[in-house]
RNA sequence: GGUUCCUUGGAUGAGUGGCUUAGUCAGCGGUCUGCAAAACCGUAUACGGCGGUUCGAAUCCGCCAGGGACCUCCA
């Protein structure tokens, strides 16, 4: 259990290394979508960053519990305290009941997420299944005296908190400065500052998500979830929370003053905030309207605003996953199809790499060096999550792999045992990277359908029939198979 | 305006005081091959500008230029 990870503290604003609270437990909260849309590129940074974090900690021999909310009530548009609930107004828009909108969202999100390959949390609590936490948290809040009751709606006194606490610890920023460019806003009457804000809402008459609460029929306000699920299911303190950099400021710093006025203490040891994926250098976005989803980059279809199709082709959702993990996740990633399309060349020579490997007879002795290969990996991952480092660790491996596959090289039945299991160790189990090694098919009759197949095209080689063998291998590209020839043989893939 | 981060070769993207030419993709030359593909070998181009600290800076400090994020919902 002994490590040296070191992640970045936002809080802090340095890289600390990782002492869980309880060990070997690990509590992990990580904020989830809001389900009125389809999850877009951006939407993906996060669930990988965070499975990467969960596969590391579990690797490292961690009980983790990972908690990541879905956001189906609360989220109000325009800003936290007025304007319309965005999953009341999808339904609108569609005619649909809320709670349809919610789990036709969540079903797509779920299954988006599956096919990036990131593990499920182990609980993914609802916001709209925690009235009763939000309404006992808000209460705490009032009876700690930093919030009030105006008209059957209850706002976070700030000013009251900032006298006692520090409202801006995480942002870095600080209330008078906040008082001075924060602009007016209507409803402002019901608040005593502008900087307020709502932990429960009451509803208007027409709002149809609504729950009895001691103050008034209504919802809670969207910061609340997170305080009130974070704490339900891991504890008033807990090791990590996680989230998009742009969720610090308003809705991480709310939940930090939220907590900190229910509880009396701070709930959070390490923030983590991935960084924006970005589209021709913005921020992709909801509010840029510049976003493509993932289910369009599985389609290789996307129509920008003028009607102009933004991508080349479809790109899988490794060649999204490996994508993302070439870049550090504190880095921007710019979003191209020259980024996607070279992504996608590196993920497949690793895989054929290793594909490779799993064919490879060892010799007496290794003239490649694969020792040092796990030190490296170990230490990359251990300097906050490096994935961008280990990859290229494994490229050296390919290079290795691929110098044996040629004949130029040898490699020990030691070596090699450990180089698999380093390929499996790493890029399966914790960067997540489905490798197509066996992938060929799982059937044994349709795999030696097509190894006769090349058998024969073999002879016909051997014959110089080049006819025969093109006709063959000219058809079978046509299948969409990718047949090479090597150096006594041939392999093949889909 | 406030807070904060960034600026690396054709594209991406690591690296933070003195050889990492990081890596990937693209390019160029070669090897292999009936051809193709793959693979292998070799190879070019870089650290926004100016000044400072230092024996030595892409890496630290200052200034300037440019850009991003947040300050309203956003992963």
């Amino acid at each position: 259990m002994e490590n040296k990870l070191f992640i970045y503290n936002s809080l802090t604003r340095n890289k600390e290394l990782f002492v869980p609270l309880n060990a070997p437990h690990v509590g992990l909260y990580v904020c989830g979508p809001t389900v009125y849309g389809d999850a877009h590129l951006g939407h993906a940074r996060p669930a990988i960053t965070f499975d990467i974090l969960f596969r590391y900690l579990t690797h490292l021999g961690y009980k983790v519990r990972y908690v990541r909310n879905i956001t189906d009530v609360g989220h109000l548009e325009h800003d936290a305290d007025e304007g319309e609930d965005k999953i009341a107004k999808k339904a609108r828009l569609e005619q649909k009941e809320p709670m349809e909108v919610a789990q036709y969202y969540t079903n797509r999100f779920r299954n988006a997420m599956a096919a990036l390959n990131v593990l499920p949390p182990s609980i993914e609590p609802q916001a709209s299944g925690h009235i009763i936490e939000q309404i006992n948290f808000v209460q705490k809040i009032l009876d700690a005296g930093y919030a009030y009751e105006s008209q059957g709606s209850v706002y976070f006194d700030v000013k009251k908190y900032n006298n006692d606490y520090h409202y801006g610890k995480l942002s870095g920023r600080n209330i008078d400065e906040l008082l001075e460019t924060t602009r007016d806003l209507d409803g402002q009457d019901e608040k005593r500052c502008s900087l307020d804000f709502a932990l429960w809402k009451k509803a208007q008459p027409e709002h149809i998500m609504r729950w009895p609460s001691p103050w008034s029929d209504g919802f809670p306000g969207w910061h609340m979830e997170c305080s009130a699920m974070g704490t339900k299911y891991l504890g008033e303190t807990f090791d990590i929370h996680g989230g998009g950099m742009d969720l610090v400021f308003p809705h991480h710093e709310c939940e930090i003053a939220q907590s900190t006025a229910a509880l009396g203490h701070e709930t959070v040891k390490y923030w983590m905030h991935n960084n924006m994926i970005t589209i021709a250098g913005k921020k992709m976005g909801k509010s840029y309207g510049n976003f493509i989803t993932l289910d369009e980059f599985f389609k290789g279809s996307h129509k920008d605003n003028e009607g102009n199709e933004m991508l080349e082709q479809a790109y899988g959702p490794m060649t999204i996953r490996f994508f993302i993990l070439q870049a550090h996740y504190r880095s921007t990633v710019d979003f191209s199809n020259d980024a996607l399309q070279a992504a996608e060349k590196g993920f497949s020579r690793l895989s054929d790499a290793y594909a490779r490997l799993m064919k490879i007879t060892p010799a007496a002795t290794s003239t490649v060096d694969v020792k040092g290969l796990r030190e490296k990996c170990e230490e990359a991952m251990n300097d906050d999550l490096n994935t961008p480092i280990v990859i290229a660790h494994f490229f050296d491996a390919a290079k290795a792999i691929n110098t044996v596959t040629d004949g130029k090289g040898t490699i020990s039945k030691e070596d090699l045992d450990e180089l698999k299991d380093m390929f499996h160790t790493y890029l399966e189990d914790i960067l997540g990277l489905k490798l197509v090694a066996n992938s060929y098919s799982n059937s044994d009759a349709y795999k030696g359908a097509i190894d006769l197949l090349l058998e024969i095209r073999k002879q016909a080689k051997a014959n110089k029939d080049w006819a025969t063998s093109d006709k063959i291998r000219n058809e079978l590209t046509a299948l969409g198979f990718n047949v090479k020839d090597t150096k006594d043989g041939f392999e093949w893939s889909i």
